[in-house]
DNA sequence: GCCAACGTTGGC
DNA sequence: GCCAACGTTGGC
């Protein structure tokens, strides 16, 4: 089974407000790499590093699951959305979401410093310089670290799919 | 708010 | 198809 990490801005759409949701179709993606990791790769139970990026601090801060692969996106077709894409043929849409279920918040973030900081998880993609991708493969090695170090900060709300 | 990194666009 | 200009991401 896959493990991937997803990035998304607190203040737009943080793990709060997937908890309060439950689930959420995860819109937006506006990048080729990360929506062929979407389309070819993202799987039905996959587990997802939820990650806070342009946040204080930056970090992973919980688990999704993926309970939907990938459908078109249907912010594309919205000319009111900050996403909408003119360019998209609506007979072959540019862009696709999957679909996540909230899984686990920690009650605090695992910060980018202490992953950086953090031997075990050394060559993680989220910790290397440039890095902008906002879909992107993680090992399981690191998964399973990461998880680690979050629930050492604490559970703030867990469910039954938890790891 | 600054700015480095890097993806995308468009002129040629 | 090259590559400079531009826009966006995201840490700090």
């Amino acid at each position: 089974m896959g493990a991937w990490l997803m990035k998304s801005e607190p203040d737009v759409f943080g793990i709060a407000d997937l908890a309060e949701r439950g689930t959420t179709g995860w819109d937006g993606i506006r990048n080729y790499q990360a929506r062929n990791y979407l389309r070819d790769n993202c799987k039905l139970g996959d587990l997802v590093i939820f990650y806070h990026s342009n946040a204080e601090p930056s970090g992973a801060a919980g688990l999704a699951r993926v309970v939907g692969e990938a459908v078109p996106d249907p912010t594309q077709f919205d000319p009111a959305d900050d996403h909408f894409d003119p360019k998209s043929n609506p007979e072959a849409p540019a862009w696709l979401q999957v679909e996540l279920a909230f899984v686990e918040q920690w009650t605090e973030v695992v910060a980018l410093s202490e992953i950086k900081a953090d031997a075990a998880l050394e060559g993680i993609e989220v910790a290397r310089r440039g890095t902008r991708l906002s879909v992107h493969p993680v090992s399981d090695a690191h998964l399973a670290r990461l998880v680690a170090l979050g629930r050492s900060k604490g559970v703030a709300r867990t469910t039954p799919e938890a790891p």
